[in-house]
DNA sequence: CCGGTTTCTTTCGGAAACGAACGAATCGGC
DNA sequence: GCCGATTCGTTCGTTTCCGAAAGAAACCGG
C-alpha cells in the first residue's frame, strides 16, 4: 500500500507498472500454454482474426515501429509459426502469412487470452471494464 | 477505426497497445524536456520523493525485476545522475542516491510528467481518470 | 520512358525488460 | 561460535522495442 502511494498521482506512471505486471503474467501464460510470448501472441491473434497481413499493416495496427515488426516477424519465421512472402501486387511489400503449426499456436493462445481477458474483466468488474476499454480506445485511436 | 476492431473485446492488448504509446509519447518529451528517458523518470521520481533507496525497493515499487534495475541503476550511474554505495546496515545491500545532476533532472522531470499526467487526465475526463487510477491502483496492488 | 519522389522494409546501435542461475553477505538454530 | 538457509544483487543470454538512416521497389510528371 505504502509502495502504491509513492507513484500516486501520476496516472501515466502507475498505467505503466500495470502494464508491465499484466505482460508479464500474460508472457508466462502464454508461454506456457500455447508456447509463444505475448509480443507473437499479439501478432498470431491479428492474423488469425483478419488473415494475412503486411509488414506494415502489423505495424499501425500494433502501434510498433517498423524495425520491431522486423524482428519479431523474423523469430516467428524462425519458430515456423509464420511465412514470410513477397506481395504479389506490390514487390516492395512483405505478406505474413500463418502456417498450419501457427494456427494452432494461435487458437490455444486466443484460448489464452480470452481467459485472461475474463480474469481481468472479473477483477475491474463490467462497468469499470467498459470505461477502460472506452478510454484506451480513445488513446490507441487518438493522433493515429 | 478498423484498426481498432482488431483488438476489440482483448482488454489485455487494448491495454498494451495504449501504453506503448503513452510511453513512446513520454519518452520522447522526457528526453527533450529533462534529458532522461521514461524508464529513469521513474527512478528519479522516486528518489526525490522518498529519498534514497535500495535495489530491492525499487525494484518492488517499480514492479521491475531485479535485472533490470541493475541495469537501469547502471546506466544512471554511467550518466551521473545517481550514486550506488553498498548499504552501512546491510552488506548486502546497494543504496541508491541522487547526485547533484541527479535532483536538477529529477525536478525537470517531474514537471514534464506532471504535463504528461494533466495531458493525459484532460483526454479522459476527470470521472474516468478516477476510475482509471482506482483500476491501475488495484491491478498494481493485487498479488504484489 | 526515365529521373526523381514516395512508400515500404530492413539494418544498425542502443535501451529496457525477462527468467535462470550464480556468488556474496547476513541471519538463525544449535 | 558455527554452519546451513535465506536474502540480495549481479551476470548471462534472449526478447522486445526505439530512432535514425539506408536500401529496394513502385509510381509519376514531363
Amino acid at each position: 500500500m505504502a509502495r502504491i502511494r509513492a507513484v500516486d498521482r501520476r496516472l501515466f506512471l502507475l498505467i505503466e507498472i500495470a502494464a508491465r505486471r499484466l505482460n508479464r503474467e500474460a508472457d508466462k501464460r502464454l508461454k506456457a500454454e500455447a508456447g509463444v510470448s505475448a509480443a507473437q501472441a499479439g501478432v498470431l491473434f491479428l492474423l488469425l482474426r483478419r488473415g494475412q497481413r503486411r509488414m506494415g499493416s502489423l505495424s499501425k495496427t500494433l502501434s510498433l515501429n517498423p524495425p520491431a515488426v522486423t524482428g519479431l516477424v523474423d523469430r516467428m519465421v524462425r519458430a515456423g509459426l509464420v511465412t514470410k512472402t513477397t506481395d504479389q501486387t506490390d514487390g516492395r511489400g512483405a505478406m505474413v502469412a500463418l502456417t498450419a503449426e501457427g494456427s494452432e499456436a494461435a487458437e490455444r493462445a486466443d484460448i489464452v487470452l480470452r481467459d485472461l481477458n475474463a480474469d481481468l474483466e472479473a477483477r475491474l468488474g463490467d462497468e469499470v471494464s467498459d470505461i477502460l476499454h472506452d478510454a484506451f480506445t480513445r488513446i490507441v485511436i487518438a493522433e493515429s
